[in-house]
RNA sequence: UGGGGUGUAGCCAAGUGGACAAAGGCACCGGGUUUUGGUCCCGGCAUUCGGAGGUUCGAAUCCUCCCACCCCAGCCA
């Protein structure tokens, strides 16, 4: 029995070709049969799903093979970083369910190691200050089908470069006036090997370090180094670092430091959403949307507010896969993942969205009926509840139609239909508005002998509607939440526009529903299925006991509306 | 003749010369169960691996050429 669950879990995690790396690493005993990964965000935005991807494999592998991830901060542009993303990320990666222990780093911590060697390089003959302006150093650098040409500071002797890039630290040079550069190769077909800028000057407040710098390194000139001191033996990245990867370990080589291996695969891309930071901070900063954390946006915060689980997407990021080749995954298996977790662990309650009322004409004016229901089907140890009936009722609007369509088997003008977990109802009369048309509400009669909803002479009822007490049910606010995007593709727009043409403008629709009585003790974040509606949670932001609100996390699949929308 | 990558079903993705007339998941399409048109269960869904040649008894896997797409010219990461 514990074998077929170790196979099981075996056939349930996919191989990828990191992962055999890695496996292959260990058997050989590199790096002593360690394995040592990070995790290294740049503190300039909220962490979104397609970080949940990197932060699973980084810590998943880490977790796999006995070994360790760290957090570490790529805080090396003081203009764009700020606190409160240090703060949200940590709060995001913990949600996920991973843990650091005492290793959170900051690229920061190693300015001054990262100094020194600096300073090694330039005692080498391996870097140089450069007086070239940003734009003649982008001449200089040549284009991608023509050599670059060499800076005419690049052979000033030792003792110059010690001594202007010593200055250029001690804050002699206004910004952008001279940079560090290492000394490599202007004419190589890899950019990124013509000379790349080591050290600029900002003088610019530092998150951490404050006041103490005016020089910041590159991201190449960090990354690395910083790996090599955390002894990283595994460094995940993404895909457009490949061609740095020349660059990253010719540093290392020259510094003569540990050489953590450098893998690149290919970031998480979904259909209907946008996962690019800058695209990200503008909706927050157009207030397209309300805020980092709204439940439309793809940030970890705006999932967690949304109702997703850890669980969910940790699963979500196991089946996708990691590879090498641009993707985009359909959101649909997102959403699987979220439905089969929060199918297990929701307790189901009634609530209708957009209440119809109906009046049991048959039942006692004053009569209330304690009626029993499970709570979750799925799991019998959820035990039940008590749930009020009585002569008025509310249903959904889309419950009842008047001139139903075929294979429509809810509620219409003379049939029958189960309220879960009450009676069998048929429908008696329409009562409309005079004027408008509008339908007002339902009479029906009641068979008393149906009570818990089968009927003694085992006539079959097909449809089963939920439904809550008209005068026990409580108001509340419920959001429902779809698409932010309209199209799969949001940057498939028409000329001249951009993915903001995109946006849904029906991605969120606010209703005052009506819900069982039982939620009154619902607290914020708390997670519910609305049975035949979908998962919901309490919002964590606006709900209150007085003003109850409801984020729809996801719909319940619907085969109804397929069939709708075919015979239609 | 710039460099670096990637191409397996609508979408992800295993597979790295022989038990492959190519796993698994999502989506989709049928059917069954069902007091949620939910869940669950069963079945279908690539004679073919970007294309063309070649090597081999045997190729998605090796070789050659070609095609398509992605990334790189920040003192961003």
């Amino acid at each position: 029995m514990k074998q077929e669950a170790v196979k099981n879990k075996k056939i349930n995690v996919p191989p990828n070709f990191i992962r055999n790396i890695i496996i292959d690493d260990v058997k050989k005993g590199k790096h002593g049969g360690r394995v040592h990964t990070r995790f290294p965000p740049e503190p300039n935005g909220y962490l979104h799903i397609g970080h949940a991807k990197s932060i699973c494999l980084n810590f998943g592998m880490a977790e796999e093979f006995n070994g360790l991830c760290n957090l570490r901060f790529d805080d090396t542009n003081p203009i764009k970083e700020e606190e409160e993303y240090i703060r949200s990320i940590q709060e995001d990666v913990r949600w996920l369910g991973f843990d650091w222990e005492d290793r959170l780093y900051f690229a920061s911590d190693y300015f001054q190691q990262l100094y020194d060697w600096a300073v090694q390089l330039v005692g080498d003959g391996k870097a140089y200050v450069d007086d070239l302006s940003a734009d003649e150093i982008r001449e200089y650098r040549g284009t991608l089908t023509e050599s670059g040409r060499e800076s005419p500071y690049r052979n000033r002797s030792v003792e110059e470069n010690m001594d202007l890039f010593q200055r250029m630290k001690a804050g002699e040079f206004k910004n952008g006036e001279r940079v560090l550069r290492a000394k490599i190769d202007m004419s190589s077909g890899n950019l990124n090997m013509r000379d790349p800028v080591m050290y600029r000057i900002l003088h610019a407040a530092h998150p951490r370090t404050g006041n103490e710098w005016c020089i910041y390194p590159m991201y190449d000139w960090a990354h690395g180094q910083s790996d090599s001191i955390e002894g990283i033996t595994h460094s995940l990245c993404t895909l457009e670092f490949e061609d740095h990867r020349p660059l990253y370990n010719w540093f290392i080589e020259q510094l003569g430091v540990h050489a953590p291996q450098q893998i690149e695969f290919a970031r998480l891309d979904l259909t209907h959403t946008i996962l690019s930071k800058r695209k990200l901070l503008r909706l927050v900063r157009e207030k397209l949307v309300d805020g980092w954390d709204d439940p439309r946006m793809p940030t970890i915060s705006g999932l967690r507010r949304r109702g997703y689980t850890p669980e969910s997407i940790r699963d979500f990021c196991e089946r996708i896969g990691v590879a090498k080749s641009n993707s985009v995954v359909d959101i649909s298996l997102l959403e699987h993942c979220l439905r089969e977790d929060l199918n297990k662990r929701s307790p189901r309650v009634m609530a209708v969205l957009r209440p119809l009322k109906v009046i049991i004409s048959n039942y006692p004016q004053a009569k209330v009926e304690d009626l029993e229901a499970e709570n979750n089907p799925e799991d019998p140890t959820a035990g039940t509840r008590k749930i009020p009936f009585s002569r008025e009722i509310f249903i959904e609007q889309d419950d009842f139609r008047e001139d139903p369509p075929r294979k429509y088997f809810r509620l219409a003008p003379g049939r029958e239909v189960r309220l879960k977990h009450a009676y069998i109802v048929k429908c008696e009369k329409v009562v409309k508005d005079g004027n408008t048309g509008e339908i007002r509400e339902l009479h029906c009669t009641y068979d008393p002998g149906t009570r818990s909803g089968s009927a003694p002479d085992g006539r079959k009822v097909k449809g089963t509607l939920h439904w809550v007490s008209a005068s026990h049910a409580i108001q509340a606010e419920i959001r429902l939440y779809d698409y932010l995007f309209i199209k799969a593709d949001p940057n498939d727009v028409p000329d001249g526009m951009d993915f903001v043409f995109n946006i849904n403008p029906n991605s969120l629709e606010i209703v005052q529903g009506m819900v069982e009585p039982g939620l009154a003790d619902a607290g914020r974040g708390d997670r519910f299925q609305f049975l035949r509606n979908g998962y919901f949670c309490v919002d964590t932001k606006d709900s209150t006991r007085e003003n109850l609100v409801f984020n729809r996390t996801v719909t319940l699949r619907d085969t109804w509306a397929k069939i709708e929308k075919k015979i239609s």
